[in-house]
DNA sequence: AGTGCGAGGTCGTAGGCATT
DNA sequence: AATGCCTACGACCTCGCACT
């Protein structure tokens, strides 16, 4: 286990710079973006630290004392103390965690553990039992220690891996090849193929093990991490390894695990069955904790590939290479673009905030609205009664949790929307944040906007506009977000700078974000109308939450022309992907078939959102998918959160 | 054959946050 | 308080080459 310190996000020395002003706390980081100053001279002070070497160094230190390096290998077997039954399952079980098997030169076999130079305490313990060499490794750089490898070749390298072979399991395969390591360079050639590619199978630990505390110690010291998480007061340990946590893991299934049996053991069929199989097993048995957070087996390859991308650029860049890094930026944003981000997690993490505001501008907004419905208790009732199996949200439960000031200024926001004939449209996060914000420039502008499309049902394609006054490229936009008034004003203050951005999100467009469609008119009006927005699940293999979610959607559907008094043609189903469309989800392409059998619509000039819309307010039911409404004037609204349908009808 | 050392790429460590 | 997920980045693993 390499015990560093984990570098703080903001040095010290920078907070006392901003005095009272700025604040470190745990829970609370500094917004770097208001502080473009701060966020320059971190920058800076990174790139300086990166540039520091630390000093050569000519000892290192292991219990306390400083021991000169190198430490020249013994020539003789004879020196070396043979290790006690507990240090050999102590050093087999160091060694499972951090130590390394390699064929070098022309066949030359060799086994290394590399250390931080401050905690040589393990590699003293394998110099005396096994001989070998501990050298400088590299120096140290930043806020990286000078690490120091213990290193044994040829037929000392033999000897200690015949010794621990018996007692290791993450790399007894490698340590069997070592140990019976052949004279003949045509079998060392064979056999360094062999163990080359052994450490790439994934390989399973013997089901016959009987790891010893020994054992356990000597991993864990490798591997182990201990912890005292500032708002905790436990003491956390923690491993994660795939080989040795199984070992583990059988253990204390043979020692009676009860409770975490079942989780054990999928955590054990790991292999057997897919990573994405269990990961889905298993999180069928943990707690709801997270449930709409969860990756599902593109998302973990995205974020994979994401990882793997945001490392190589800190590689790429930590050497000066620029251009590189530059090129990889490229791909990284093209990687986290909405379109690819779809349905990953990343993505929803980064919007949580606005978000959770959506959804309380949600309630706000239908409670508002209640409020405003001398009918509306008669209605909820009435839809309760008629309701699908309790799929309906009783809004009235929720009131008690809605804050005065939110209510007040929402009343505020809409009086003054209204006055002004603009709409009011909040962000969303899957339907597209960037062309939500080109939106909200042109709502700025004093334009109002409609749905666009005359082809029924209104189901997208990228790039092809079913506007009927879409000849114009900058109508195709997509939109099911975008901003509040305040929004609205700042935009105004700063011109400039929204200028900028249009053309940012012009080009970000060009990439590729499509979601819905609209267009800008002027022709505000009409009275009513719903949409559903269908968020499109990528995986191949749909979860149960997405179904239930296309099942309320389908839900919501009925009870809006059932109940609310909707007209077919008064209810638009858009996907927000075109590129996938509803086929596969069979309750949807029903409903777009039953719907495409429908009447058509009016004329779009006649189906104008009214003047000013209560926001789009989008809720991602399980993550990954997005419902929104669309309210008119008098107010029709309908959500969909957690599965179940918010719905409003107030009398007009 | 054995040793020393540098470097590419992987993944472990540790803190943060939201939910239950 | 427990849990489960995230991210950043730095400590490892691993490999290869030059030298003794």
């Amino acid at each position: 286990m390499l015990l560093h310190s984990r570098p703080k996000r903001i040095p010290a020395v920078l907070f006392t710079w901003f005095g009272r002003g700025c604040y470190l706390c745990s829970t609370c980081r500094v917004d770097l973006g208001s502080h473009p100053g701060l966020e320059h001279r971190i920058r800076r002070l990174k790139a300086l630290l990166g540039k520091l070497r630390w000093p050569d160094i000519s000892h290192f230190q292991a219990f306390n004392q400083d021991y000169k390096l190198p430490m020249h290998a013994k020539n003789s077997s004879s020196e070396c103390q043979s290790p006690s039954k507990t240090q050999l399952h102590y050093a087999a079980g160091f060694f499972d965690g951090d130590g390394c098997v390699s064929v070098v030169g022309r066949g030359v076999c060799r086994l290394s553990i590399c250390q931080s130079s401050s905690h040589g305490e393990a590699l003293l313990l394998f110099y005396g039992a096994f001989g070998g060499s501990i050298l400088c490794d590299r120096g140290g750089v930043g806020s990286k220690k000078p690490t120091i490898t213990w290193t044994v070749c040829g037929a000392a390298a033999q000897k200690a891996a015949t010794a621990l072979v018996n007692v290791s399991y993450a790399k007894h395969s490698q340590l069997q090849i070592a140990a019976n390591w052949p004279s003949c360079k045509l079998e060392r050639k064979e056999q360094a193929a062999i163990m080359k590619s052994s450490k790439r199978i994934q390989t399973t630990a013997p089901l016959d093990v009987d790891c010893s505390w020994a054992y356990f110690a000597g991993f864990f010291d490798a591997e182990g991490c201990i912890s005292i998480v500032p708002t905790r007061l436990g003491v956390g340990l923690r491993i994660d390894q795939k080989h040795v946590s199984k070992v583990i893991l059988r253990q204390l299934l043979a020692a009676g695990l009860l409770a975490k049996k079942a989780s054990a053991e999928v955590a054990l069929s790991m292999g057997v069955i897919s990573h994405s199989e269990t990961r889905t097993k298993m999180a069928e048995l943990v707690g709801y904790q997270s449930r709409y957070y969860r990756l599902d087996a593109d998302g973990c390859q995205r974020a994979k590939n994401i990882l793997r991308i945001q490392r190589k650029i800190w590689y790429v860049g930590s050497r000066g290479r620029l251009h590189d890094a530059h090129i990889l930026q490229e791909q990284l944003a093209v990687l986290k673009q909405p379109t690819y981000m779809l349905n990953d997690r990343t993505g929803w993490f980064h919007n949580r905030a606005s978000q959770k505001i959506n959804v309380r501008q949600a309630s706000d907004a239908t409670y508002f609205l209640a409020q405003r419905n001398v009918e509306w208790d008669q209605t909820r009732d009435k839809i309760r009664k008629n309701g699908d199996n309790g799929q309906l949200y009783d809004i009235t439960e929720h009131r008690g949790k809605l804050e005065d000031k939110c209510r007040a200024s929402l009343r505020e926001r809409l009086a003054r929307a209204e006055q002004e004939g603009l709409a009011l449209v909040s962000k969303s996060y899957d339907a597209g944040d960037r062309a939500g914000d080109r939106a909200a420039s042109l709502v700025a502008k004093g334009e109002r906007l409609t749905l666009a499309g005359e082809q029924w049902p209104w189901t997208l394609a990228k790039g092809n506009s079913n506007s009927s006054n879409s000849n114009n490229n900058s109508n195709s936009w997509c939109c099911s977000s975008g901003t509040n008034l305040e929004q609205h004003q700042q935009q105004q203050q700063q011109q400039q700078q929204q200028q900028q951005q249009e053309q940012q999100q012009q080009q970000q467009e060009l990439a590729g974000v499509h979601n819905l469609q609209v267009s800008k008119s002027h022709n505000a009006g009409g009275n009513r109308a719903a949409v559903l927005v269908v968020g499109q699940h990528r995986t191949r293999s749909p979860d149960s939450a997405e179904d239930g979610f296309y099942s309320s959607l389908c839900s919501m559907y009925h009870q809006l022309v059932s109940n609310a008094g909707y007209a077919a043609h008064d209810i638009v189903l858009l996907t927000a992907r075109s590129e996938m469309p509803l086929e596969g989800k069979s309750e949807c392409a029903t409903l777009a078939a039953d719907l495409a059998s429908k009447e058509p619509p009016p004329p779009v000039s006649s189906r104008t959102v009214p003047p000013w819309n209560l926001s789009n307010d989008a809720v991602r039911t399980d993550g990954r998918l997005v419902a929104a409404a669309a309210f008119g004037k008098e107010a029709t609204g309908c959500y969909l959160l957690d599965g179940c349908a918010w719905l409003l009808r107030p009398a007009w």
